[in-house]
DNA sequence: TTAATTGTTATAGTAAGTGTAACATTTTTT
DNA sequence: AAAAAATGTTACACTTACTATAACAATTAA
């Protein structure tokens, strides 16, 4: 039950971008700062684009720069846009064999009611948060 | 992120041997009953003896039986049991790269925080409640 | 028109999960 | 002691998902 990578690049990326928000920045520049590679982070922010955290623009003198301000983006918005599952999810869609029992509806029932929890959790957290978080702790 | 079959197949195979508790169960009987694979449930049952979930007895008039009461097993320790990995999971180990932010600090505080109401949420659902709820289906 | 940039597709490699079979081990029964 | 029946464990093939990267198409500004 394991997630991908992509939430914490995307956060590497966002926080990049926060930093001298509203700059824009080219994918190659972001790649030098953050180590990820640059044909990732693009297809990272084109998804960000889609749900509006970001704007790209092509061409010379193009980039990528956030839409919204870092106190206003959060946690779950970014990992929706790059996630088509859900936080939490099981593979139960194969246990309505062949008996009479309804397993399928009651674990549907329990992981919905988890992924609320965890959507909570996450609109709770600003992009704003984390570098608050990151910047205290870097001045031990 | 998503999580295996196994669960659900353990909770089936659970309930098939709380229908008769205490009585002990073939892996053979419990295939058959349940549609799951004689081999994967003596795999997913030896993890289940080893946390004292059931009991098994090897050779002829062997079997498996539940070691508690229906109402006595939640589905945290059944998940526990069978996977080594905790619910909620990411990996996030490779972002301590090249930057002087601790990530992985604050990501690990997130998760460990989901990994607390998520199993919290599953402490609370135990074997027999599994069982009640899917009868009460059953009557439509 | 050229250069620089994003957007998208393709591909190869790795890791994880799954289902099943085969065989070793243990135990009871005769 | 031998045979039968069961669990315990290992191995393997198959599929799926994830990851990283490269290559090229599309777009835009100078």
């Amino acid at each position: 039950m394991s997630a991908s990578t992509k939430l914490s690049s995307s956060v590497k990326a966002i926080c990049f971008l926060a930093e001298s928000y509203p700059t824009a920045k080219t994918s190659k520049e972001i790649a030098e700062n953050t180590g990820i590679n640059a044909s990732k982070l693009r297809k990272l922010l084109s998804l960000l684009c889609k749900s509006k955290i970001v704007v790209s623009n092509q061409g010379t003198k193009g980039g990528f720069q956030l839409l919204k301000s870092p106190k206003d983006i959060n946690l779950q918005e970014i990992y929706c846009s790059i996630e088509d599952r859900k936080a939490f999810h099981l593979d139960v869609s194969d246990i309505i064999g062949k008996d009479e029992y309804d397993y399928l509806g009651y674990f549907n029932n329990l992981f919905s009611s988890i992924q609320v929890d965890i959507e909570n959790k996450m609109t709770k957290i600003s992009i704003q948060s984390i570098m608050n978080y990151l910047k205290m702790k870097s001045n031990f």
